[in-house]
DNA sequence: AACAAAAACTAACACTTGTTAGTTCACTAA
DNA sequence: TTAGTGAACTAACAAGTGTTAGTTTTTGTT
């Protein structure tokens, strides 16, 4: 296992310290002393402030768009794809915590790659609701509401960074079997 | 018909600025030019910018807390509360879009107010929480995993203020009843 | 018309921001 | 040893930050 380049290193404390305060609230300074050495001393291995943002979140919405690539093209049924969904949502935000609150919070500072992002996130949000309007149309999905459905899904699948820490021991195939149940078949008995 | 005060206009100004960019990337001159004022001549009407944040946020949080109250002392069973929480929830978040996107995203940065935002939460969490554990008990709640329900509904909830400006012409009540359903009885068929 | 209060203005402050330039130092290859 | 390289440093910059002081304009009441 390859060890973790000093650029890395600084990318991976970068996102730390979004998460916590927010892309904007944190300065160059705050990051340097987090990496234990001066501001200046940064740009030896990153571009800019807004250079190692856009690492942290395009990074991320690309293994989204393969992900959803994947399991779209695949021949399950529409409730299996969405159990996919929900593994993938796990799988990516268990590896990478700290960057999916800067993907959730702090889009809107990419500059340059704004547009990129928003259009991956848009195809993303077209690829889930195809497939629960053909599960709608299967009979597999009650027909009712497709947008409050797809909305109520997913932000919860965008907000797990903010919960998964905090059970350290957690099984995380356990985790996307209960979140399978919890937002499928609901929760009453 | 009270008309709006010069004060309140720059609060509600202040907390559209901060859904789109967040606290810290908004500045006093951003607020002034959104006004039609110089910076300065904004400290005629608040004290601070940290202030305009704190008066969003916590008049937001006790708003939730005050509604709990109601609900948790209320002798309904519990998916009748669980329903009146997403009523809250929906309540407020469409009266103040612009003020739930501080309230989710920029708590940290209350300063003197952090604790006492933070007590708020904990409390209508433990509220949550404990009605769902009783609906477990009674057996009107399936036994799985309350933390990841409470996390599902929860999160959910918090994020209506991302969606429900999307469509105009929604009905609030029609949205609650879709919310219950999907939330408490799931989507499958 | 005169006055007081409210609300805007200009100018400036002390500090913080991201970033660059130029330098020093430790390590490695020749 | 020497030369070169990567990665730290100090110093500084121009621009932007929240906020204050003092002044002028606007507004509403007598």
């Amino acid at each position: 296992m390859k060890s973790e380049t000093r650029q890395q290193e600084i990318i991976r404390v970068a996102a730390k310290l979004f998460k916590e305060k927010g892309y904007s609230a944190v300065t160059m300074r705050d990051l340097a002393k987090a990496m234990g050495m001066k501001a200046a001393s940064l740009y030896n291995h990153i571009k800019s402030k807004q250079d190692i943002l856009k690492t942290i979140i395009i990074s991320l919405a690309q293994e989204f768009t393969e992900g959803m690539q994947l399991i779209q093209s695949s021949d399950a049924n529409c409730i299996d794809k969405l159990n996919k969904i929900i593994e993938l949502h796990v799988k990516i935000s268990s590896q990478n915590i700290y960057g999916m609150a800067s993907l959730n919070n702090d889009w809107m500072h990419l500059e340059e790659k704004l547009d990129y992002y928003q259009q991956l996130r848009d195809d993303y949000e077209n690829d889930f609701r195809n497939i629960l309007k053909s599960g709608i149309a299967s009979g597999e999905i009650i027909d009712i509401k497709s947008d409050v459905m797809m909305f109520s899904i997913l932000t919860t699948l965008r907000s797990l960074y903010m919960w998964i820490p905090k059970k350290e021991d957690i099984n995380l195939e356990e985790l996307s079997n209960s979140l399978s149940q919890i937002l499928i078949k609901g929760i009453n008995n």
